[in-house]
DNA sequence: AACTTGGGAATTGTTGAACACTTGACTCTC
DNA sequence: GAGAGTCAAGTGTTCAACAATTCCCAAGTT
């Protein structure tokens, strides 16, 4: 039987999933107005399935609705950064002190986020380094085996990758943050989960303090025109 | 200048509460098959309008969507419970571990909350004390001071308040857990938040063991027929 | 010149009807 | 009974229309 992969998902889904793509790829920079009857248009379906697309991503965050005024793509505050930031310490510290030997799988696929990452960051693909940092983040939550907690942690880390794969180049270094993830990885796979908590903290504070003055200046250059 | 309420809520917001209110009063139980065509009649709006409404449900878990077979109200797994509560844990002990003096705002409103579920207790209102007693672990979240996580734990927390309006009254006692929530108040006024957060772990383990219980013979009612 | 005041034009919110497609039950046959 | 064909019911999607709201701009007022 050769019935793999039926197409199953609503025209709606993957209007949603293609939006998705386009914002958190930076083709689509936060702030971005969206037309329903243009995007319907450009992506042939109708004025109503365009609306369930942006229902669904307005309630992922990634879209930002209002009243007869249309959706715009979300715009991180630095107070948005700075809740994301408090909730990765509440759930990342305690995921990695969570790790236990069982969770090899869970290991090695860290490992091909953490060479994804390396190779992203040798190639100069910013949007692929960001996404390969995050996925390997993600990837230390599900040493809570929890599925809520999984998916809601994905949303939390698409709203920051919005943020982040619009830094200007110039004013940060893609790789710095690798050699970091590579400590922590080696320290999980030695089962020395306390220092690798404290490693985790001083990085998760790092890369908060990257993006924050990043967006700083970003805020100070707007207002000044 | 009187545009106090003016109504801004879209219609298909309005259904979803609607929808949703009912959901939880436990006036649609668990696994109600719904009809679009059906709800749109009796609601007075259109079609689409159901639709959207139930997109909103359906991404807050409170319904579940089977392409081409309809929306039904989503049905806890023991499953679900385990994993909601083991969230709990994780958000409710370092919660009242950052609780501060500043906090008094928010221990008014657990005060009122207490109250209110004391009330219900002796009046036998079974779902206005449920509604109540998760309302004060609510509140509990508050001193997070993250507007993120309390709708993420709200959405955690309706889910489990579907489960916890069926149960039989017959099998558990509303009013057992008010001590609980009483001392807890008190140790949180009193700032001994690590007395607190024992006696929180405690009573989530209670409280979880008692729902489980309750699902237990339900299932095995369910499978006996 | 600054401020209000009306129009429209454009866009979103909502409706109703239509049609394609899937599902589930029913019947009919063997 | 088991399987194949049939059909009604319901969802997925589209389309066209209209109502409601916002935005912009020109005209008038002070």
């Amino acid at each position: 039987m050769e019935l793999a992969e039926i197409n199953r998902i609503s025209v709606a889904d993957q209007v949603a999933s293609i939006l998705r793509r386009r914002i958190l790829d930076g083709e689509l920079p936060p702030g971005t107005a969206l037309q329903e009857l243009t995007m319907a248009a450009s992506l042939g379906v109708s004025r109503n399935t365009v609306r369930e697309a942006t229902r669904i991503l307005s309630l992922e965050g990634l879209l930002k609705r209002n009243a007869h005024r249309g959706v715009a793509v979300a715009q991180l505050s630095l107070e948005d950064v700075a809740e994301i930031y408090q909730l990765r310490h509440l759930l990342e510290i305690p995921a990695v002190l969570a790790a236990k030997m069982e969770d090899s799988d869970v290991l090695t696929e860290m490992r091909t986020a953490l060479e994804g990452y390396e190779e992203a960051v040798e190639g100069v693909d910013w949007v692929r380094a960001v996404r390969f940092d995050l996925h390997f983040h993600t990837l230390l939550i599900r040493f809570h085996r929890n599925r809520r907690l999984e998916s809601f942690y994905q949303k939390l880390l698409s709203e920051l990758r919005m943020g982040m794969v619009l830094v200007d180049l110039r004013h940060d270094d893609p790789g710095g943050l690798v050699p970091a993830h590579r400590r922590i990885y080696q320290l999980l796979t030695s089962g020395e989960t306390n220092q690798c908590a404290t490693l985790l903290a001083q990085h998760l504070r790092d890369s908060e303090s990257r993006l924050t003055v990043v967006m700083d200046q970003r805020i100070a250059r707007a207002a000044a025109k």
